[in-house]
DNA sequence: ATTATATTCTACATATTGTAGAATTTGCAA
DNA sequence: TTGCAAATTCTACAATATGTAGAATATAAT
């Protein structure tokens, strides 16, 4: 099985880009980490601007909570141990953004096509040709694959 | 503003169905309510199958959650309170496809249009027919309603 | 007024996240 | 090898969310 496997998160939908699946201090965290690479506790304390307090075992508290939700991993290295981010940043969103998709997709594929094409309308509606296009490539590969996939045809009510 | 603004949920893509975003007990009472419409708690209680032992505590304490959380409305009606759902079970899954997809576009467009499409062309291929109209509608009336609209031209990377 | 019934209050359990002090371990330097 | 500085672990408290329920209190109807 793929470490992907152990990635736990939940989705906040009133909250904002990282803090949709992250708390405000793992945010901050894994924000250093992402830009740093493998850390320490002490790097990451170094990191954070003069004003923020936050105590060397507050932070070790929330990176070990993190190793145990599989978005961090971490070795020792001389007496300290050293974190590093299980995903980059990029691959990270891509599995949250596939596993809420997934899950909202189950939850009602309907509801969320037509919304998420009313969102794209509103907010880019550029990305609508993008949108487009993938769709028109995935049904060149289905019906290439599929042999009874129905091109131009309704399928659907 | 409409109540709609009220309703705070999260979503847990780990869950199914309406645990999604609902705990057990929840989940199990808003079927009940969606079923029987406006219901007591003793009406709750009565529903429930013989072998779930719930006290009927437990069920006022989570109706009054779920009041104060937008998903129920309450009105007295001689010495007991009366439970309504605020909004029929499309209305709310509406509401949450809604929210969700909203929160994970903004999150990432980008992925969440290809997940989005790769989830369909796996679970129901059928659906992309229904999905490729949808769009067409849509750039359909963008190109009436905002004159600069370019239509079939790539405005992405 | 009494009583059956419904409500409110309070409380405990688990889980998640933020936060940190105290105690303990440990690596390295002298 | 010992001693200290640095890092870890342990423990604990706070807030929020959810499941669960007993005890005390309110109230409608007889």
């Amino acid at each position: 099985m793929s470490k992907e496997l152990k990635l736990k998160f939940n989705f906040n939908p009133f909250k904002e880009g990282l803090n949709h699946v992250l708390g405000t201090l793992e945010k901050d965290i894994m924000e250093v980490m992402w830009k740093r690479g493998e850390s320490s506790v002490k790097d990451i304390l170094d990191t954070f601007p003069a004003g923020k307090n936050i105590s060397y075992s507050a932070v070790i508290t929330v990176t070990n909570r993190m190793t145990k939700k599989g978005l961090l991993q971490k070795r020792k290295v001389g007496k300290a141990y050293f974190y590093t981010p299980a995903y980059d940043k990029d691959q990270f969103c891509e599995i949250v953004s596939r596993k809420v998709v997934e899950g909202i997709s189950g939850f009602s594929l309907q509801s969320a096509m037509v919304h998420f094409v009313d969102y794209m309308s509103q907010m880019e509606p550029e990305k609508i040709e993008y949108f487009s296009h993938l769709i028109e490539s995935k049904k060149q590969s289905l019906s290439k694959k599929i042999p009874g996939f129905k091109k131009n045809h309704e399928t659907h009510r």
